[in-house]
DNA sequence: GACTTTATATATCGAACTGATACTATACAT
DNA sequence: ATGTATAGTATCAGTTCGATATATAAAGTC
């Protein structure tokens, strides 16, 4: 499952520029598997070469050319095999807990800033997905609520986790763990 | 914060060879920041490069030689200005979720086995985080002790949300929605 | 005794991905 | 006037991923 699938994927719905799968990769699929032109444009070309997607050409007036693609029968037949994985990864990189597991060579202030940017972050992204799922004018599939409301359940345990054990880092806590 | 600055953060607990800080990546980093031979070797010969870190062949009989690294004042000064950005990211590449954005395309067995892997996976990563934590000898530093709880944190709430909420893809939930 | 796995240790390579940048053109604010 | 947003294409250097190659010894298994 890479960039590629995931476009075959939105292309069931719909055909679809690069520019307008970027924005689904911003909006629906950014809190679990972001995408730039830098992937979604490569991977267009590559699909059409293999005959999974079909482009059609379309001149605009003071704008570039939008080139929208379909998704072929190959390419569904495709997608159907790659989604067949029975055990799909979930993977975390994380500069945040990177940085925090090297919190002794930091000062409590820097630390405290780091926590406190990681909450920011992860009301923001909460308030995105809110204000996204409120956006929805007919149902969405059941995946893409499954999917929205797993983001809001993790950013939730991360907001808790992180409040909860702040204090681990407070000077006065750190005094007293050097002290024993 | 790049496979460089870990392994310079890492170099801090005492000198290493790339063999030995593939196995803290697989253990402490593992749920959080991987990396494998192919970014560690690449980037120890980059910051001896840049004079961040010092190497020193040591030859042994039956094995190849270790090269063994350790940081330079350089390196320090570079990791602590590294440290000290204000919001380090935070982020989720996951196939498991790109799948199930596209459930609607797969049959209810193929979605409850993924379902079913996902919960598996959890559990293998708890457990593993539990082992690895009952195995210190010496108290591990408050940073190291906040990743790892984290990650538990989140591992639960990944479970509980799954347990919860798969009911959503039974046949006769399908069925309703279409219904609907 | 033969065979396989695990551990120790190095390293490379193609494919994929990231993040930034470049180019063009409207439109709407400040 | 100048900045920002929208619409649209695309590339590129640097990083990372995952697999593979090479070599030896110990330990477990059939």
């Amino acid at each position: 499952m890479d960039v590629k699938t995931v476009c075959l994927g939105m292309l069931t719905d719909g055909t679809a520029s690069g520019y307008d799968l970027n924005k689904t990769f911003e909006s629906s699929f950014g809190h679990c598997f972001a995408a730039g032109y830098g992937s979604i444009y490569p991977a267009l070309a590559s699909l059409a070469e293999c005959g999974c997607v079909s482009c059609e050409e379309i001149q605009q007036d003071g704008k570039p050319d939008r080139k929208v693609y379909r998704i072929t029968d190959k390419g569904r037949e495709q997608l159907l095999a790659e989604l067949d994985n029975p055990a799909p990864s979930h993977k975390v990189r994380s500069e945040f807990l990177a940085t925090m597991a090297f919190a002794h060579l930091m000062t409590p202030a820097q630390v405290q800033t780091v926590l406190n940017s990681r909450i920011r972050d992860a009301d923001e992204n909460l308030q995105f997905i809110d204000e996204f799922e409120s956006g929805f004018d007919h149902d969405a599939p059941a995946g893409v609520r499954f999917t929205l409301g797993f983001g809001r359940a993790m950013l939730h345990a991360m907001k808790d986790y992180v409040e909860e054990n702040r204090h681990m880092f407070d000077s006065d806590e750190i005094q007293k763990t050097v002290a024993r």
